[in-house]
DNA sequence: GCGGTGCTGTAAAACGATTTTTGAAAAATC
DNA sequence: GATTTTTCAAAAATCGTTTTACAGCACCGC
């Protein structure tokens, strides 16, 4: 008793004409008579005609599909990429196919093949590691691509991400000025070039500057094991007067273990966030946050990759964001300016 | 230069049979002699073969695509839903597509239309209103689907919610065991089911008990709308001396309202949130927060819809998931055990 | 008036898998 | 040993679109 959807056959018989017409009609790839065009048109109107893509893709050989692979659709950052992205695409008859790596090599692969066999017009991409092994199965595939967040090794790469080294430098900067000296980095995890940069460009300002190196921390990836790595640095570790935290989870590790301790910010120590989200703003002591620019990012990925899809063949072009301080109340000129000789023992 | 995409023709030719027994051994369609079939197996690793998922799709009729349609891509709540459920998906060969309906009932019907155009073998939808209008479209399409987290009216819809009456009431009976009488309760949007009864239930508690109603304030969808119009009400009203907030977004809203106003939590009000993250428990004042299932959620929506997919045709079932109320420090006894005497003029 | 040249529509050939049909061996039966 | 049944792979049909090849027609210049 299932009727059978309706296809271009339907639409070309009600019409008149031949399939052949009804799909120059529609995708305007040949110029059709007005009046028929008009007839064709008001046919697939009335029947709700809509094209199978999957014929259509059998024939053309490209999906209107952009594939997107991130580490972790958890991760607010990585979703609110997808969402820019999704935005972008909307309007332009494309669909987006969503897959997580979790950050793990083999499955980065895996997911990665699967989403190609569908032959996406595009692939966007944020690399699990800086090696992203998985790139040879883009390569092969010879779909255009964009790597989104994470620096990779490969000269081919279009890549979008931030200015990581002014973004650690500017957050370290403003520490620097309000003047604290003991100052902690929390970082997830090292083997990330654009953490590394993070970092770079946070140590470079104290070096500029003649002064001592700060302490560094590895959280790592998440949420409740960048708390306890942080508590259990505080714990042995003379107290920063001002910590800078390299990620949004960090940052929420950073503010666990301050809470479970009772430590005030920004009275014992200051504290600065990475990413800009409400969560950090609603507070009685409003979190100072270096603030990705994330929608122009979502919009910029979407640019370049569409230029690629078209036909650019442009040499790849590596885009970099710059990160805006967002100086709120969480930073402060620390209790005692000479910070290297007080502090709980 | 471009070289082709190994098709199932090359296989078949590198292994010495024919295209169909190919097709056989890789989906096991048929049984083949078990030499032959090594042979094909070692071909199909040899030269790395995918089967192209459009002409499959084309000769089979579904996709293995499951197509999810959220109001919002920024909000962690849908987003965890995707994430689970993208979880669940991976290892079975489905793919995930994803769009946004932003909340708007044309948006939601174009991009409806849009993803089913691929014939997904399966649909999940958290629609943006209760009428759902573009319910249609599904039935026309014959796609067995799951609506999620909303209630909607469509008898034929297998369902996957909180009990939405109970969140609210062990919400509110948490409030009035501790001592309350004065409490707003911060709702986002009331023409949604799901936050009318989540209303319901706490103003049942109440009504139960024979105390008077609480103050009920509708904030809107977004964080900023919803942190204005709480501002403006605890501006013009006589303070609370508990807040329940029904969505993540609206207590954001409530956490930036006291914020501003510096009204300390719990002392001088008492808050009860909505959702359970990570930063509601990374503060010095944990939120008391009504948790819900999103992960058991995720995996009871992926179960029934794929039950569906492979046949089975039970009466569609609501499935209903209990919420957990995580009591932290934001919820006190008020400070004025006789709330109604009291407060700000 | 005639051959050429756009124009515009139809007919038919792809696209690459799956599935049905066909056919030729091998196995079973008498 | 001849005939029937079974087995299993090859061949062919199919899905619905896009695109190529071709044909009819009008119009052009000579």
């Amino acid at each position: 008793m299932t009727e059978k959807p309706i296809s271009i056959r339907d639409v070309a018989e009600r019409a008149g004409v031949s399939p052949g017409t009804v799909s120059n009609v529609l995708n305007g790839s040949r110029p059709v008579n007005a009046a028929l065009a008009q007839r064709v048109r008001e046919a697939a109107e009335a029947l709700g005609y809509q094209a199978d893509r999957a014929a259509a893709l059998l024939r053309t050989g490209k999906a209107r599909i952009i594939a997107v692979l991130v580490p972790d659709l958890d991760n607010p950052f990585f979703t609110s990429i997808v969402s820019a992205l999704e935005s972008g695409l909307r309007d332009q008859g494309y669909e987006l196919i969503v897959a997580s790596s979790r950050g793990e090599d083999d499955t980065e692969h895996s997911r990665l093949a699967a989403m190609l066999a569908w032959r996406p017009a595009g692939l966007v991409v944020i690399p699990g590691s800086d090696e992203f092994p998985a790139r040879a199965l883009i390569d092969r595939a010879r779909v255009p691509y964009v790597v989104a967040d994470r620096i990779t090794l490969d000269p081919a790469a279009n890549t979008i991400s931030v200015d990581n080294e002014s973004a650690g430098a500017i957050g370290m900067r403003h520490l620097v000025d309000k003047g604290h000296r003991d100052i902690l980095i929390a970082a997830s995890v090292l083997k990330l070039a654009n953490i590394r940069e993070r970092c770079a460009g946070a140590v470079s300002v104290l070096e500029s500057l003649g002064l001592p190196p700060p302490a560094i921390v590895e959280t790592g990836g998440d949420f409740t094991l960048a708390s306890d790595r942080l508590a259990a640095w505080l714990d042995s570790n003379r107290q920063p007067t001002a910590i800078l935290a390299l990620t949004n989870f960090t940052t929420l590790g950073v503010l666990s273990a301050l809470a479970e301790r009772a430590i005030a910010i920004p009275r014992a120590i200051s504290l600065i966030g990475f990413d800009d989200y409400a969560w950090m703003r609603a507070r009685t002591t409003p979190l100072t946050a270096i603030q990705q620019p994330v929608q122009a990012m979502g919009e910029a990925i979407w640019a370049r990759l569409k230029a690629r899809i078209e036909g650019d063949a442009s040499p790849p072009a590596h885009i970099q964001f710059q990160c805006d301080l967002k100086v709120r109340a969480s930073t402060a000129t620390p209790s005692h300016p000479d910070g290297t000789s007080t502090g709980a023992g």
